[in-house]
DNA sequence: GAGCCCCCATTGTGATCACAAAATTCCAGG
DNA sequence: CCTGGAATTTTGTGATCACAATGGGGGCTC
Protein backbone atom coordinates (compact mmCIF):
# COMPACT_ATOMS: atom_id res chain seq x y z
CA UNK A 1 0.00 0.00 0.00
CA UNK A 2 1.01 3.25 0.57
CA UNK A 3 0.94 4.53 -2.45
CA UNK A 4 1.90 8.33 -1.39
CA UNK A 5 4.87 8.86 1.05
CA UNK A 6 3.87 9.34 4.44
CA UNK A 7 6.87 10.64 5.23
CA UNK A 8 7.18 12.45 8.61
CA UNK A 9 3.53 14.15 8.39
CA UNK A 10 3.07 15.76 12.21
CA UNK A 11 5.61 18.32 11.05
CA UNK A 12 3.13 21.07 11.40
CA UNK A 13 3.98 24.44 10.56
CA UNK A 14 6.64 25.34 8.42
CA UNK A 15 7.44 23.01 6.14
CA UNK A 16 9.80 24.30 3.34
CA UNK A 17 10.88 21.24 2.69
CA UNK A 18 11.50 19.66 -0.31
CA UNK A 19 8.95 16.36 0.39
CA UNK A 20 6.39 16.68 -2.81
CA UNK A 21 5.03 13.60 -2.67
CA UNK A 22 3.45 14.53 0.42
CA UNK A 23 0.09 16.24 0.16
CA UNK A 24 1.49 19.05 2.80
CA UNK A 25 4.03 20.32 0.18
CA UNK A 26 1.20 22.10 -2.02
CA UNK A 27 1.02 25.85 -1.99
CA UNK A 28 -2.62 27.43 -2.19
CA UNK A 29 -4.61 24.50 -2.18
CA UNK A 30 -5.97 23.18 0.59
CA UNK A 31 -5.08 19.70 2.21
CA UNK A 32 -8.32 18.57 2.29
CA UNK A 33 -8.84 19.78 -1.53
CA UNK A 34 -5.91 17.78 -2.29
CA UNK A 35 -7.05 14.69 -0.59
CA UNK A 36 -10.54 15.11 -2.67
CA UNK A 37 -8.96 15.62 -5.84
CA UNK A 38 -6.35 12.50 -5.25
CA UNK A 39 -9.20 10.03 -3.79
CA UNK A 40 -12.01 11.26 -6.74
CA UNK A 41 -8.93 10.29 -9.00
CA UNK A 42 -8.86 6.77 -8.12
CA UNK A 43 -12.42 6.44 -7.70
CA UNK A 44 -13.03 8.29 -11.70
CA UNK A 45 -10.06 5.87 -13.12
CA UNK A 46 -10.74 2.88 -11.20
CA UNK A 47 -7.92 2.66 -8.36
CA UNK A 48 -10.16 1.73 -6.06
CA UNK A 49 -12.59 -1.31 -6.27
CA UNK A 50 -16.45 -0.92 -5.92
CA UNK A 51 -17.83 -2.53 -2.63
CA UNK A 52 -14.60 -2.06 -1.02
CA UNK A 53 -14.17 -0.38 1.94
CA UNK A 54 -13.04 3.17 2.92
CA UNK A 55 -11.63 4.12 6.42
CA UNK A 56 -10.69 7.64 7.17
CA UNK A 57 -7.76 6.26 9.24
CA UNK A 58 -6.68 4.33 6.57
CA UNK A 59 -6.67 7.33 4.13
CA UNK A 60 -5.30 9.57 6.22
CA UNK A 61 -1.96 7.37 6.85
CA UNK A 62 -1.71 6.64 3.52
CA UNK A 63 -1.65 10.07 2.40
CA UNK A 64 0.32 10.97 4.75
CA UNK A 65 -2.26 13.31 6.94
CA UNK A 66 -4.49 13.68 9.67
CA UNK A 67 -8.01 12.53 9.37
CA UNK A 68 -9.72 15.79 9.68
CA UNK A 69 -8.53 16.89 5.74
CA UNK A 70 -9.98 13.21 5.08
CA UNK A 71 -13.16 13.48 6.74
CA UNK A 72 -13.87 16.87 4.97
CA UNK A 73 -12.98 15.07 1.11
CA UNK A 74 -14.68 12.03 1.91
CA UNK A 75 -17.58 14.25 3.23
CA UNK A 76 -17.72 15.57 0.23
CA UNK A 77 -17.20 12.62 -2.21
CA UNK A 78 -20.74 11.48 -0.27
CA UNK A 79 -22.19 14.51 -1.39
CA UNK A 80 -21.17 13.54 -5.11
CA UNK A 81 -22.30 9.90 -4.63
CA UNK A 82 -19.10 8.76 -5.60
CA UNK A 83 -18.44 7.32 -2.33
CA UNK A 84 -21.63 5.71 -0.40
CA UNK A 85 -22.28 5.94 3.71
CA UNK A 86 -23.71 2.56 5.05
CA UNK A 87 -25.86 2.22 7.88
CA UNK A 88 -23.07 1.50 9.69
CA UNK A 89 -21.31 5.21 9.56
CA UNK A 90 -18.92 3.12 7.41
CA UNK A 91 -18.15 4.20 3.94
CA UNK A 92 -17.21 2.07 0.56
CA UNK A 93 -17.54 2.61 -2.94
CA UNK A 94 -21.15 1.87 -4.35
CA UNK A 95 -21.81 -1.60 -5.77
CA UNK A 96 -23.28 -1.33 -8.83
CA UNK A 97 -26.80 -2.38 -9.25
CA UNK A 98 -29.30 -2.66 -12.38
CA UNK A 99 -31.32 0.11 -10.94
CA UNK A 100 -28.30 2.56 -10.44
CA UNK A 101 -27.33 1.61 -13.91
CA UNK A 102 -30.31 2.65 -15.74
CA UNK A 103 -30.68 5.35 -14.17
CA UNK A 104 -27.13 6.56 -14.48
CA UNK A 105 -27.82 5.79 -18.49
CA UNK A 106 -30.84 7.78 -18.57
CA UNK A 107 -29.38 10.64 -17.02
CA UNK A 108 -26.39 10.32 -19.33
CA UNK A 109 -28.54 10.24 -22.51
CA UNK A 110 -30.87 13.45 -21.46
CA UNK A 111 -27.98 15.55 -20.33
CA UNK A 112 -24.74 14.66 -22.04
CA UNK A 113 -25.65 15.15 -25.96
CA UNK A 114 -27.31 18.27 -24.85
CA UNK A 115 -24.76 19.91 -23.26
CA UNK A 116 -22.30 18.92 -26.36
CA UNK A 117 -25.00 20.75 -28.27
CA UNK A 118 -24.82 23.53 -25.93
CA UNK A 119 -20.50 23.34 -26.34
CA UNK A 120 -21.17 23.34 -30.25
CA UNK A 121 -22.20 26.65 -30.38
CA UNK A 122 -18.89 28.15 -28.50
CA UNK A 123 -16.65 25.45 -30.74
CA UNK A 124 -13.67 27.60 -32.30
CA UNK A 125 -11.34 25.89 -34.52
CA UNK A 126 -8.62 25.44 -32.53
CA UNK A 127 -10.78 23.52 -29.74
CA UNK A 128 -12.06 21.27 -32.21
CA UNK A 129 -8.36 20.45 -33.15
CA UNK A 130 -7.80 20.00 -29.06
CA UNK A 131 -9.87 17.18 -29.09
CA UNK A 132 -8.62 15.76 -32.39
CA UNK A 133 -5.15 15.50 -30.21
CA UNK A 134 -7.30 13.97 -27.49
CA UNK A 135 -8.71 11.91 -29.57
CA UNK A 136 -5.35 10.36 -31.28
CA UNK A 137 -4.21 9.80 -27.57
CA UNK A 138 -7.36 7.54 -26.87
CA UNK A 139 -6.88 5.18 -30.00
CA UNK A 140 -3.19 4.92 -28.88
CA UNK A 141 -4.37 3.84 -25.69
CA UNK A 142 -7.29 1.42 -26.96
CA UNK A 143 -4.40 -0.01 -29.46
CA UNK A 144 -1.62 -0.88 -26.59
CA UNK A 145 -4.61 -2.18 -23.89
CA UNK A 146 -3.87 0.49 -21.61
CA UNK A 147 -6.77 0.54 -19.69
CA UNK A 148 -6.34 3.65 -17.33
CA UNK A 149 -4.84 5.83 -19.97
CA UNK A 150 -7.96 5.06 -22.31
CA UNK A 151 -10.02 5.98 -19.24
CA UNK A 152 -8.23 9.30 -18.44
CA UNK A 153 -8.15 10.12 -22.08
CA UNK A 154 -11.89 9.31 -22.56
CA UNK A 155 -12.83 11.78 -19.66
CA UNK A 156 -10.47 14.42 -21.09
CA UNK A 157 -12.33 13.97 -24.54
CA UNK A 158 -15.69 14.14 -23.03
CA UNK A 159 -14.78 17.04 -20.12
CA UNK A 160 -13.45 19.35 -22.13
CA UNK A 161 -16.10 19.38 -24.75
CA UNK A 162 -18.80 19.91 -22.17
CA UNK A 163 -16.72 22.33 -20.50
CA UNK A 164 -16.90 24.25 -23.60
CA UNK A 165 -20.69 24.62 -22.81
CA UNK A 166 -19.87 26.45 -20.12
CA UNK A 167 -23.01 25.42 -18.62
CA UNK A 168 -20.94 24.99 -15.08
CA UNK A 169 -24.29 23.59 -13.36
CA UNK A 170 -25.08 20.86 -15.70
CA UNK A 171 -21.18 19.83 -16.10
CA UNK A 172 -20.93 19.39 -12.14
CA UNK A 173 -24.27 17.37 -12.35
CA UNK A 174 -22.60 14.85 -15.06
CA UNK A 175 -19.41 14.97 -13.64
CA UNK A 176 -21.01 13.40 -10.30
CA UNK A 177 -22.58 10.92 -12.62
CA UNK A 178 -19.51 10.18 -13.86
CA UNK A 179 -18.06 9.43 -10.58
CA UNK A 180 -20.67 6.85 -10.40
CA UNK A 181 -19.75 4.55 -12.73
CA UNK A 182 -16.42 5.43 -13.00
CA UNK A 183 -15.24 2.13 -10.81
CA UNK A 184 -17.44 -0.35 -13.09
CA UNK A 185 -15.81 1.23 -16.40
CA UNK A 186 -12.78 0.00 -15.03
CA UNK A 187 -13.64 -3.56 -13.70
CA UNK A 188 -15.54 -3.85 -17.32
CA UNK A 189 -12.35 -2.78 -18.94
CA UNK A 190 -10.05 -4.86 -16.76
CA UNK A 191 -12.56 -8.02 -17.79
CA UNK A 192 -12.66 -7.53 -21.54
CA UNK A 193 -9.78 -5.27 -22.74
CA UNK A 194 -10.23 -2.12 -24.67
CA UNK A 195 -9.82 -3.47 -27.80
CA UNK A 196 -13.40 -4.03 -28.70
CA UNK A 197 -14.33 -0.33 -28.09
CA UNK A 198 -15.85 1.09 -31.05
CA UNK A 199 -14.63 5.06 -31.65
CA UNK A 200 -17.79 6.68 -31.69
CA UNK A 201 -15.68 10.12 -31.22
CA UNK A 202 -14.70 10.32 -34.82
CA UNK A 203 -18.34 10.81 -35.44
CA UNK A 204 -18.46 13.25 -33.04
CA UNK A 205 -15.79 15.06 -34.50
CA UNK A 206 -16.71 15.34 -38.03
CA UNK A 207 -21.00 16.61 -36.54
CA UNK A 208 -18.37 19.13 -34.87
CA UNK A 209 -16.64 20.22 -37.93
CA UNK A 210 -19.87 20.57 -39.79
CA UNK A 211 -21.59 22.45 -37.58
CA UNK A 212 -24.08 19.49 -37.42
CA UNK A 213 -25.80 19.77 -33.98
CA UNK A 214 -28.36 17.43 -34.41
CA UNK A 215 -25.44 14.52 -35.58
CA UNK A 216 -23.26 15.60 -32.49
CA UNK A 217 -26.09 14.93 -30.71
CA UNK A 218 -26.90 11.54 -31.95
CA UNK A 219 -22.76 10.75 -31.61
CA UNK A 220 -22.63 11.68 -27.87
CA UNK A 221 -26.20 9.56 -27.59
CA UNK A 222 -24.63 6.97 -29.38
CA UNK A 223 -21.04 7.15 -27.44
CA UNK A 224 -23.31 6.44 -24.62
CA UNK A 225 -24.65 3.69 -25.33
CA UNK A 226 -22.44 1.96 -26.68
CA UNK A 227 -19.98 2.50 -23.96
CA UNK A 228 -22.82 2.12 -20.89
CA UNK A 229 -24.04 -1.14 -22.68
CA UNK A 230 -20.28 -2.20 -22.89
CA UNK A 231 -19.92 -1.96 -19.20
CA UNK A 232 -23.75 -3.21 -18.38
CA UNK A 233 -22.56 -6.41 -20.22
CA UNK A 234 -19.87 -7.02 -18.74
CA UNK A 235 -20.02 -6.17 -14.81
CA UNK A 236 -23.92 -6.63 -14.50
CA UNK A 237 -24.44 -10.24 -15.82
CA UNK A 238 -21.79 -11.54 -13.17
CA UNK A 239 -22.12 -11.57 -9.36
CA UNK A 240 -20.28 -8.66 -8.77
CA UNK B 1 -5.65 2.20 27.46
CA UNK B 2 -3.97 5.30 29.10
CA UNK B 3 -6.96 6.93 29.68
CA UNK B 4 -6.63 8.67 32.51
CA UNK B 5 -9.29 10.88 33.47
CA UNK B 6 -9.84 13.89 31.33
CA UNK B 7 -13.05 14.63 32.99
CA UNK B 8 -13.53 17.93 31.60
CA UNK B 9 -13.93 16.77 28.58
CA UNK B 10 -17.23 15.21 27.70
CA UNK B 11 -19.01 17.07 30.41
CA UNK B 12 -17.95 20.91 29.19
CA UNK B 13 -21.27 20.67 27.08
CA UNK B 14 -23.33 18.56 29.43
CA UNK B 15 -26.09 20.14 28.05
CA UNK B 16 -29.18 18.58 30.29
CA UNK B 17 -30.55 22.09 30.04
CA UNK B 18 -34.72 22.08 28.30
CA UNK B 19 -32.69 23.99 25.50
CA UNK B 20 -34.90 22.92 23.01
CA UNK B 21 -33.23 24.66 20.33
CA UNK B 22 -30.18 22.55 20.66
CA UNK B 23 -29.38 20.22 18.55
CA UNK B 24 -27.78 17.44 20.84
CA UNK B 25 -31.23 16.29 21.94
CA UNK B 26 -31.52 14.06 18.94
CA UNK B 27 -30.76 10.18 18.99
CA UNK B 28 -29.63 8.31 16.51
CA UNK B 29 -29.05 11.21 13.91
CA UNK B 30 -25.82 12.43 14.01
CA UNK B 31 -25.04 16.24 14.69
CA UNK B 32 -23.44 17.28 11.27
CA UNK B 33 -26.33 15.13 9.87
CA UNK B 34 -28.85 17.56 11.86
CA UNK B 35 -27.04 20.45 11.03
CA UNK B 36 -27.54 19.71 7.45
CA UNK B 37 -30.57 19.18 7.68
CA UNK B 38 -32.07 22.08 9.59
CA UNK B 39 -29.01 24.78 7.16
CA UNK B 40 -30.33 22.83 3.97
CA UNK B 41 -34.42 24.15 4.69
CA UNK B 42 -33.47 27.45 5.52
CA UNK B 43 -31.79 27.35 2.57
CA UNK B 44 -34.52 25.98 0.23
CA UNK B 45 -37.40 27.51 2.07
CA UNK B 46 -35.58 31.21 1.76
CA UNK B 47 -34.22 31.75 5.66
CA UNK B 48 -31.04 33.21 4.34
CA UNK B 49 -30.75 35.63 1.58
CA UNK B 50 -28.66 35.12 -1.52
CA UNK B 51 -25.09 36.74 -1.28
CA UNK B 52 -25.51 36.55 2.52
CA UNK B 53 -22.16 35.49 4.18
CA UNK B 54 -22.35 31.95 6.55
CA UNK B 55 -19.20 31.37 9.19
CA UNK B 56 -18.46 28.30 10.78
CA UNK B 57 -18.17 29.56 14.31
CA UNK B 58 -21.20 31.70 13.91
CA UNK B 59 -23.40 28.51 12.93
CA UNK B 60 -21.85 26.55 15.56
CA UNK B 61 -22.84 28.98 18.12
CA UNK B 62 -26.35 29.66 16.92
CA UNK B 63 -26.52 25.76 16.62
CA UNK B 64 -25.33 25.15 20.10
CA UNK B 65 -22.60 23.32 18.25
CA UNK B 66 -18.72 22.63 17.94
CA UNK B 67 -17.45 23.88 14.50
CA UNK B 68 -16.76 20.03 13.91
CA UNK B 69 -20.23 19.09 12.74
CA UNK B 70 -21.11 22.63 11.06
CA UNK B 71 -17.58 22.17 8.98
CA UNK B 72 -18.86 18.55 7.94
CA UNK B 73 -22.50 20.03 6.91
CA UNK B 74 -21.01 22.82 5.08
CA UNK B 75 -18.78 20.87 2.80
CA UNK B 76 -21.61 18.95 2.48
CA UNK B 77 -23.64 21.72 1.33
CA UNK B 78 -20.73 23.16 -1.10
CA UNK B 79 -20.92 19.75 -2.74
CA UNK B 80 -24.13 19.96 -3.78
CA UNK B 81 -23.78 24.16 -4.87
CA UNK B 82 -26.33 24.76 -1.72
CA UNK B 83 -23.20 26.62 -0.56
CA UNK B 84 -20.85 28.64 -2.17
CA UNK B 85 -17.24 28.66 -1.31
CA UNK B 86 -15.34 31.65 -2.47
CA UNK B 87 -11.73 32.18 -2.92
CA UNK B 88 -11.26 33.82 0.33
CA UNK B 89 -12.24 30.60 1.46
CA UNK B 90 -14.82 31.83 3.20
CA UNK B 91 -18.84 30.66 2.93
CA UNK B 92 -22.15 32.60 1.25
CA UNK B 93 -25.04 31.62 -0.16
CA UNK B 94 -24.78 31.60 -3.84
CA UNK B 95 -25.75 34.88 -5.78
CA UNK B 96 -28.02 34.53 -8.63
CA UNK B 97 -26.71 35.21 -12.12
CA UNK B 98 -28.25 35.06 -15.67
CA UNK B 99 -26.26 32.27 -16.82
CA UNK B 100 -26.65 30.15 -13.89
CA UNK B 101 -30.82 30.75 -14.04
CA UNK B 102 -30.51 29.60 -17.67
CA UNK B 103 -28.56 26.60 -16.74
CA UNK B 104 -31.20 25.81 -13.94
CA UNK B 105 -34.23 26.26 -15.68
CA UNK B 106 -32.92 23.90 -18.38
CA UNK B 107 -31.74 21.45 -16.11
CA UNK B 108 -35.48 20.76 -14.52
CA UNK B 109 -36.58 21.00 -17.96
CA UNK B 110 -34.73 18.24 -18.66
CA UNK B 111 -35.02 15.96 -15.50
CA UNK B 112 -38.48 16.91 -13.87
CA UNK B 113 -41.07 16.02 -16.82
CA UNK B 114 -39.12 12.82 -17.11
CA UNK B 115 -38.93 11.71 -13.35
CA UNK B 116 -42.68 13.01 -13.03
CA UNK B 117 -43.34 10.31 -16.32
CA UNK B 118 -41.34 7.21 -14.70
CA UNK B 119 -43.20 8.08 -11.39
CA UNK B 120 -46.53 7.16 -13.18
CA UNK B 121 -45.94 3.69 -14.12
CA UNK B 122 -45.50 3.48 -9.96
CA UNK B 123 -48.07 5.38 -9.08
CA UNK B 124 -51.35 4.09 -7.04
CA UNK B 125 -54.62 5.70 -6.45
CA UNK B 126 -53.72 6.75 -3.11
CA UNK B 127 -50.43 8.49 -4.22
CA UNK B 128 -52.55 10.12 -6.20
CA UNK B 129 -54.64 11.10 -3.41
CA UNK B 130 -51.90 12.18 -1.56
CA UNK B 131 -51.01 14.57 -3.79
CA UNK B 132 -54.24 16.21 -3.98
CA UNK B 133 -53.71 16.95 -0.67
CA UNK B 134 -50.80 18.54 -0.80
CA UNK B 135 -52.13 20.57 -3.63
CA UNK B 136 -54.85 21.43 -1.72
CA UNK B 137 -52.49 22.78 1.23
CA UNK B 138 -51.07 24.55 -1.58
CA UNK B 139 -53.67 26.28 -2.99
CA UNK B 140 -54.74 27.17 0.96
CA UNK B 141 -51.00 28.75 1.31
CA UNK B 142 -50.98 30.62 -1.48
CA UNK B 143 -54.09 32.54 -1.06
CA UNK B 144 -53.29 32.98 2.44
CA UNK B 145 -49.96 34.83 1.21
CA UNK B 146 -48.21 32.52 3.12
CA UNK B 147 -44.87 32.52 0.79
CA UNK B 148 -42.93 29.77 3.47
CA UNK B 149 -46.06 27.53 3.34
CA UNK B 150 -46.55 27.50 -0.67
CA UNK B 151 -43.32 26.82 -0.96
CA UNK B 152 -42.67 23.81 1.54
CA UNK B 153 -45.88 22.59 0.24
CA UNK B 154 -44.89 22.80 -3.25
CA UNK B 155 -41.56 21.28 -2.58
CA UNK B 156 -43.78 18.40 -0.90
CA UNK B 157 -45.82 18.04 -3.89
CA UNK B 158 -42.56 17.84 -6.50
CA UNK B 159 -40.98 15.47 -4.66
CA UNK B 160 -43.27 13.07 -3.52
CA UNK B 161 -44.24 12.50 -6.83
CA UNK B 162 -40.92 12.60 -8.25
CA UNK B 163 -39.77 10.13 -5.47
CA UNK B 164 -41.90 7.51 -6.67
CA UNK B 165 -40.03 6.93 -9.59
CA UNK B 166 -37.22 5.49 -7.35
CA UNK B 167 -34.69 6.72 -9.22
CA UNK B 168 -32.36 7.93 -6.61
CA UNK B 169 -29.64 9.18 -8.69
CA UNK B 170 -32.04 11.27 -10.60
CA UNK B 171 -34.43 12.84 -7.90
CA UNK B 172 -30.47 13.80 -5.92
CA UNK B 173 -29.66 15.46 -8.51
CA UNK B 174 -32.74 17.45 -8.77
CA UNK B 175 -32.56 18.30 -5.34
CA UNK B 176 -29.31 19.46 -5.43
CA UNK B 177 -30.50 21.72 -8.49
CA UNK B 178 -33.93 22.95 -6.08
CA UNK B 179 -31.49 23.86 -3.45
CA UNK B 180 -29.84 26.67 -6.36
CA UNK B 181 -32.61 28.29 -6.53
CA UNK B 182 -34.62 28.12 -3.38
CA UNK B 183 -33.19 31.25 -2.18
CA UNK B 184 -34.48 33.17 -5.25
CA UNK B 185 -37.86 31.41 -4.94
CA UNK B 186 -38.36 33.23 -1.78
CA UNK B 187 -36.78 36.62 -3.08
CA UNK B 188 -39.37 36.58 -5.40
CA UNK B 189 -42.10 35.77 -3.67
CA UNK B 190 -41.38 37.88 -0.87
CA UNK B 191 -41.09 40.99 -3.68
CA UNK B 192 -44.26 39.83 -5.93
CA UNK B 193 -45.99 37.58 -3.61
CA UNK B 194 -47.88 34.04 -4.30
CA UNK B 195 -51.33 35.50 -6.27
CA UNK B 196 -50.54 35.63 -9.11
CA UNK B 197 -49.47 31.82 -9.18
CA UNK B 198 -51.18 29.69 -11.83
CA UNK B 199 -51.95 26.51 -10.57
CA UNK B 200 -50.38 23.99 -13.16
CA UNK B 201 -50.85 21.08 -10.52
CA UNK B 202 -54.02 20.40 -11.12
CA UNK B 203 -53.54 19.75 -15.01
CA UNK B 204 -50.99 17.37 -13.77
CA UNK B 205 -53.06 15.61 -11.45
CA UNK B 206 -55.40 15.32 -14.17
CA UNK B 207 -52.70 13.41 -16.45
CA UNK B 208 -51.94 11.57 -13.66
CA UNK B 209 -55.86 10.21 -13.12
CA UNK B 210 -55.85 9.32 -16.70
CA UNK B 211 -52.47 7.78 -16.77
CA UNK B 212 -51.76 10.58 -19.57
CA UNK B 213 -47.63 10.62 -19.73
CA UNK B 214 -46.77 12.89 -21.97
CA UNK B 215 -49.73 15.39 -20.48
CA UNK B 216 -48.32 15.19 -17.30
CA UNK B 217 -45.01 16.04 -18.77
CA UNK B 218 -46.31 18.88 -20.52
CA UNK B 219 -47.84 19.97 -17.13
CA UNK B 220 -44.51 19.69 -15.15
CA UNK B 221 -43.13 21.73 -18.04
CA UNK B 222 -45.16 24.00 -18.08
CA UNK B 223 -45.33 24.64 -14.09
CA UNK B 224 -41.44 24.96 -14.10
CA UNK B 225 -41.57 27.70 -17.28
CA UNK B 226 -44.28 29.55 -15.36
CA UNK B 227 -42.51 29.18 -11.78
CA UNK B 228 -38.92 29.79 -13.10
CA UNK B 229 -40.29 32.79 -15.45
CA UNK B 230 -41.85 34.42 -12.04
CA UNK B 231 -38.51 34.13 -10.41
CA UNK B 232 -36.49 35.11 -13.61
CA UNK B 233 -38.48 38.51 -13.93
CA UNK B 234 -38.83 39.18 -9.93
CA UNK B 235 -35.21 38.72 -9.12
CA UNK B 236 -32.79 39.17 -12.36
CA UNK B 237 -34.48 42.08 -13.47
CA UNK B 238 -33.34 43.96 -10.64
CA UNK B 239 -30.06 44.27 -9.13
CA UNK B 240 -29.15 41.59 -6.97
C1' DG C 1 -9.72 66.34 5.97
C1' DA C 2 -8.20 62.35 3.33
C1' DG C 3 -5.27 58.47 2.51
C1' DC C 4 -2.30 54.90 4.34
C1' DC C 5 -0.58 51.59 7.52
C1' DC C 6 -0.48 48.87 11.53
C1' DC C 7 -2.80 46.20 14.98
C1' DC C 8 -6.26 43.17 16.45
C1' DA C 9 -10.46 40.49 15.84
C1' DT C 10 -12.50 37.13 12.94
C1' DT C 11 -12.32 33.10 10.27
C1' DG C 12 -10.84 28.83 7.96
C1' DT C 13 -7.66 24.94 8.35
C1' DG C 14 -5.42 21.14 10.41
C1' DA C 15 -4.01 18.19 14.42
C1' DT C 16 -4.95 15.73 18.51
C1' DC C 17 -7.70 13.78 22.10
C1' DA C 18 -11.73 11.33 24.25
C1' DC C 19 -15.44 8.40 23.71
C1' DA C 20 -19.02 5.12 21.99
C1' DA C 21 -20.39 1.85 18.85
C1' DA C 22 -19.33 -1.64 15.71
C1' DA C 23 -16.43 -5.27 14.05
C1' DT C 24 -13.04 -8.56 14.75
C1' DT C 25 -10.40 -11.74 17.38
C1' DC C 26 -9.86 -15.06 20.76
C1' DC C 27 -10.88 -18.57 23.78
C1' DA C 28 -13.60 -21.75 26.30
C1' DG C 29 -17.22 -25.19 26.14
C1' DG C 30 -19.80 -28.43 23.66
C1' DC D 1 -14.30 -29.08 14.74
C1' DC D 2 -17.87 -25.84 15.54
C1' DT D 3 -20.21 -22.37 18.29
C1' DG D 4 -21.11 -18.54 21.29
C1' DG D 5 -19.77 -14.87 24.02
C1' DA D 6 -16.32 -11.90 26.09
C1' DA D 7 -12.27 -9.02 25.29
C1' DT D 8 -9.78 -6.28 22.16
C1' DT D 9 -9.20 -3.60 18.21
C1' DT D 10 -10.95 -0.72 14.74
C1' DT D 11 -13.61 3.12 13.33
C1' DG D 12 -16.62 7.20 13.21
C1' DT D 13 -17.96 11.31 15.81
C1' DG D 14 -17.42 15.44 18.30
C1' DA D 15 -14.69 18.86 21.02
C1' DT D 16 -10.79 21.64 21.69
C1' DC D 17 -6.49 23.78 20.61
C1' DA D 18 -2.93 26.09 17.63
C1' DC D 19 -1.90 28.68 13.73
C1' DA D 20 -2.05 31.48 9.33
C1' DA D 21 -4.45 34.58 6.56
C1' DT D 22 -7.82 37.75 5.63
C1' DG D 23 -10.63 41.86 6.96
C1' DG D 24 -11.78 45.79 9.40
C1' DG D 25 -11.01 49.63 12.46
C1' DG D 26 -8.38 53.11 14.54
C1' DG D 27 -4.72 56.08 14.63
C1' DC D 28 -0.96 58.29 12.28
C1' DT D 29 1.03 61.10 8.58
C1' DC D 30 0.82 64.38 4.96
Amino acid sequence: MKRFADATAGVKSGRTDDDAQTIQGFVGVTTHEEVYRRVREQILFGGIKPGSAVTLRGLADELGVSSMPVREAVRRLIAERALLLQDNRRVMVPPMTREAFDQILFARRALEPELAARALEKLKKADIADLQAIDQSIDIAMRAGDTEGYMRANYRFHFALYRKSESWTLVALVESIWLQFGPFMRTAYGRIGTSTIEDHHEFALAAMAKHDASGLRSAIDADIGQGMGFIGDAVLSRPS
